[in-house]
DNA sequence: TGACAATATGACCATGTGGTCGTATAATAT
DNA sequence: ATATTATACGACCACATGGTCATATTGTCA
């Protein structure tokens, strides 16, 4: 946690500050990105910086958990309204919620890509903690209770269906990043839902030729 | 390409310098890998290596050309001999030709997967150059030829369904990795045959319950 | 043996890193 | 105006990086 000194600082400074290292973290990863940097950015000297923070781990786990908090708090809405729709209709209701959460806030998205490459183990596991799999016991709880409601058939593998759940929402949003590049969302959102539909009706149908 | 030099070298040498590049190079990143290590690794002198090596990006192609240059050719037998199988075997076989590489190769799989993570675009281009998107380039040309002989339903989405297929990929991987970390391979062929058969199985049924 | 080329070596360079610390400045309270 | 506290600052440290180069060692012909 930053010094108190971070707090006591006025708005707009503390604001550079911290997307001035929000900018460096989604770009370099922990090792590679700079305390130099981001105090160039932010037009702090490094001893101002180190009054504010103790290290440069304690700068990335505040940041990092910035930006989980925010996007929690984007989705927790969308569940909580999510219970009485069918699984195929909650699980698009994630994938164009993850869509707009990279539209409305594409650093924290970035910050999210970056995450998942991370190598340093104390970075990842200071981040981490426990708040991690989060999502998989998501899926998989979404997958129980669409299996118990007989949406879902019973002899599909919910680990494997989760892990593909998992796998497929982040290719979606790299997809997604590599075609419309962080802008230009707005322009294809009729775009956006036709290819998410394409993906779900083929987890929901299967790629099986009926006619044969 | 390395020096003349180098290939000079007597061949536990040279293949002491590789082993040592492709350990740290599997490790830690292009930007992050270091010379000094691969160095003291293999008991070179840091002199010695720049007579082999122009710098360290001519050492990273060289280590990765080679590992690709491994997979494809550990791949291509698969792959015309699949010529008579159905889609699903087709598909089936290059996961479990995956699985039996990273076995046979787990420092070369390493070395992919920190790869597809690799930030520094100089690294990751040099290394491209166009060989990329072959995968996906397979799996379109995979599925087309199968909706032409009425195996898969032709209505599917091609573009979706290859990203369905790169994301199973993935999950497979991971999977892989989280259960059985780089080793232990060999004592799970039936688990790993399971695993892969759910997957492909919720591919070609989809997940819809039927009985309703 | 001597001469010439190939190779091996590690001190050295400029640059960048995360982090420290003495000091200067500003703000506050008396 | 004075004393006290909070903050700002940047030179500095030890260390690691990729890369260079003059010198030493080795191997190979004659």
């Amino acid at each position: 946690m930053p010094q108190e000194t971070f707090f006591n600082l006025p708005e707009d400074k503390r604001s550079l500050i911290i997307s001035s290292a929000v900018d460096e973290f989604s770009k370099a990863g922990y090792n590679t990105a700079s305390i130099n940097q981001i105090c160039k950015k932010s037009n702090i000297a490094k001893g101002s910086f180190y009054q504010y923070f103790k290290d440069k781990l304690d700068l990335y786990v505040y940041i990092m958990t910035m930006a989980i908090q925010e996007k929690v708090n984007f989705f927790s809405t969308a569940i909580t309204e999510s219970h009485d729709l069918t699984f195929i209709e909650q699980f698009r209701l994630l994938f164009i919620k993850g869509v707009e959460f990279a539209k409305k806030r594409p650093q924290y998205a970035a910050l999210g890509e970056q995450f998942s490459k991370e190598n340093d183990e104390s970075a990842k596991s200071a981040v981490i903690k426990e708040g991690d799999k989060q999502s998989e016991a998501l899926f998989i709880q979404m997958i129980q209770s669409a299996k118990a409601k007989g949406e879902i058939d019973s002899r599909v593998d919910s680990l494997a269906l989760s892990m593909l759940l998992q796998a497929l929402n982040s290719s979606v949003n790299k997809y997604m990043l590599n075609k419309f590049g962080n802008v230009g969302y707005e322009y294809n959102e009729g775009n956006i839902n036709n290819f998410v539909d394409s993906l779900l009706h083929i987890l929901y149908n299967g790629i099986r030729n009926k006619s044969n």
